[in-house]
DNA sequence: ACGGCTGTAACTATAATGGTTACAACAAAG
DNA sequence: CTTTGTTGTAACCATTATAGTTACAGCCGT
């Protein structure tokens, strides 16, 4: 099971804000880069709205960031999209047997563990700015330029 | 998204051959302390079968440890059961328009700092081998007993 | 008033999950 | 050698999430 491509695609549409920032960013553009309908699109941007990262220009369209990119790092738009659940990852099965010792209390030691790994991916997240993925981006696009 | 409870349900049936190991440990018996179908219970056991951590007795029944359990790690069952492709935990977009320099790059500056995130959850789970679970469990259960 | 864009609802196809029934193959016990 | 209990697997189902699509009311600048 994967990680719902709302959030690769949220992180596109963020990088391309910046990047594009003189341009006019509808979701009809910004689905043509994407690569995807623009309904997916608005509705990226509307949780990305709701965490206050972008704005969005009524009547004549045309999304743009709201805050520095330095200030917004992937694991907040990782929870701006809602992609996983806090400390959800793995899913536990419903109800093991109380009546079995094992059954009674293997999920109180796993929960631990497994999130103790699940924080340690996130914790990856957190580190990462979106300035330093616009720039790793930057860099590239001037490279294959050449 | 939540990653496969066949890992959890394929670690609970592992740390039940381990402290359960003089029962008959059918899959209906299993599914008795997991609490679910047996025939759910088989599956994992296959998949942990192929990868060499139990054996079954054919006929008569009963599935018993193959492997110590200091060598078998939770990152070993996660790969045995198949929850989560290699490198593949974050899904991206299908085909980013390669006309745009966001769209061209993007995937690439993604797939490096997304591939270390996977990494680091399961860094943890490769720590971590069967025999901790075991033992977290043993005391858990010895405490509850009192 | 017009035209272009947004926000949202509604519907669809696709895929994975977990549960269930069914049954052939197998081996031990009588 | 037949009975009994179990396994392995196929087939099917309901449920859920994803991602794409159509449709349309509402907004706003020109």
């Amino acid at each position: 099971m994967k990680i719902s491509s709302r959030f690769t695609v949220a992180v596109h549409i963020l990088a391309l804000l910046s990047i594009e920032n003189e341009a006019h960013c509808t979701s009809d553009w910004i689905a043509g880069s994407v690569n995807t309908n623009p309904v997916v699109v608005r509705r990226v941007i509307g949780q990305l709205k709701r965490a206050g990262f972008v704005q969005v220009r009524q009547g004549t369209g045309g999304a743009f960031l709201a805050k520095d990119i330095k200030e917004i790092t992937l694991l907040d738009i990782y929870r701006a999209v809602d992609v996983v659940e806090e400390g959800e990852l793995f899913q536990m099965h419903e109800h093991p047997n109380p009546q079995c010792p094992v059954g009674a209390n293997i999920q109180a030691v796993l929960e631990v563990i497994l999130r103790r790994a699940q924080a340690a991916m996130e914790h990856v997240l957190k580190e990462i700015p979106l300035y330093d993925v616009v720039h790793l981006l930057a860099e590239k696009i001037e490279s294959s330029r050449s």
